[in-house]
DNA sequence: GTCGTTTTGACATTGAATTTCGTTGATACC
DNA sequence: GGTATCAACGAAATTCAATGTCAAAACGAC
């Protein structure tokens, strides 16, 4: 399989557009830390490697590498989209808690297969799908 | 079961809060709009009746509603929240064409199940859950 | 090197949602 | 009735993530 940067490349190629210092770093980072990143704090870590980096440049690389498809942009109603690397990773969904915002990465066949057949039930070509499950954990649980 | 109406005044006494006229239109406006409202949606239709509403008590009122459990908040990731009606309806996920926007509610007892199930594994006590199916419709492949 | 295009960073702007603040209005108590 | 209390209101200001603007810089093609 072909490395994210690689793969980042190619798709900023086939749109006319071009891999830059600002852009490689970005990705780097993004990599580098892993998992449920805001874009306000992914600025603030490349910001360390690079302070001439601007907040719009992060938003903006965000925005392509989402696009591409090598991170996903997640949704866990707190008002600020966070961003996971998912290039060449399993799709999984989100198991929260609401108390301490602990985050567990689930993946489960029988949903997965229930949700196809439901769009297909309905005539519909399933593209994608987003799944938040929210509640308790054991630790918060005991408090 | 109770009236809506009922059951929101009820919780606004128990949360020592008044029932006022302003609170009694947005929710019968809203009762009577039905599905997917947004705020912005929600007050140009309540300002039609009662011109001299604020926004601010739409978006209040909004929170109280859904915080007593009568509406439930929608996220379709266009940037705006919606609203709709959940009083002593039955839960339900949504369906989207990600090209026409056309919007069907889902019901599946089996992923219902698992997603408890799920929460169990991992010591969570389940509160909630959205899940959302994006693809595309009969109708919009056909073009 | 020069031209044309893209990208960048600083800054301004947007837009949903929230907060502030002075006023209004209802309720309770005398 | 009078008035003290306190939540709720509307208007306006504010917040904050995200996007847009724009001149300068970097890059590639020639």
């Amino acid at each position: 399989m072909k490395s994210p940067q690689v793969a980042f490349s190619e798709y900023l190629a086939n749109e006319n557009l071009k891999m830059t210092p600002q852009r490689r770093l970005i990705l780097e980072t993004m990599l580098k830390q892993g998992d449920h990143v805001s874009s306000e704090e992914l600025y603030a870590r490349v910001k360390k490697k690079d302070p001439s980096i601007g907040q719009a440049t992060v938003y903006r690389t965000l925005k392509l590498l989402s696009d591409s498809g090598l991170v996903e942009p997640l949704d866990f109603a707190d008002g600020v989209t966070r961003y996971e690397p998912s290039y060449g990773k399993e799709h999984h969904d989100h198991l929260i808690c609401e108390k301490c915002g602990k985050n567990i990465e689930i993946l489960d066949a029988i949903i997965e297969h229930r949700q196809e057949a439901i769009a297909k039930e309905h005539g519909f070509t399933l593209n994608s799908h987003k799944m938040y499950l929210y509640g308790i954990c054991s630790d918060c649980r005991k408090e």
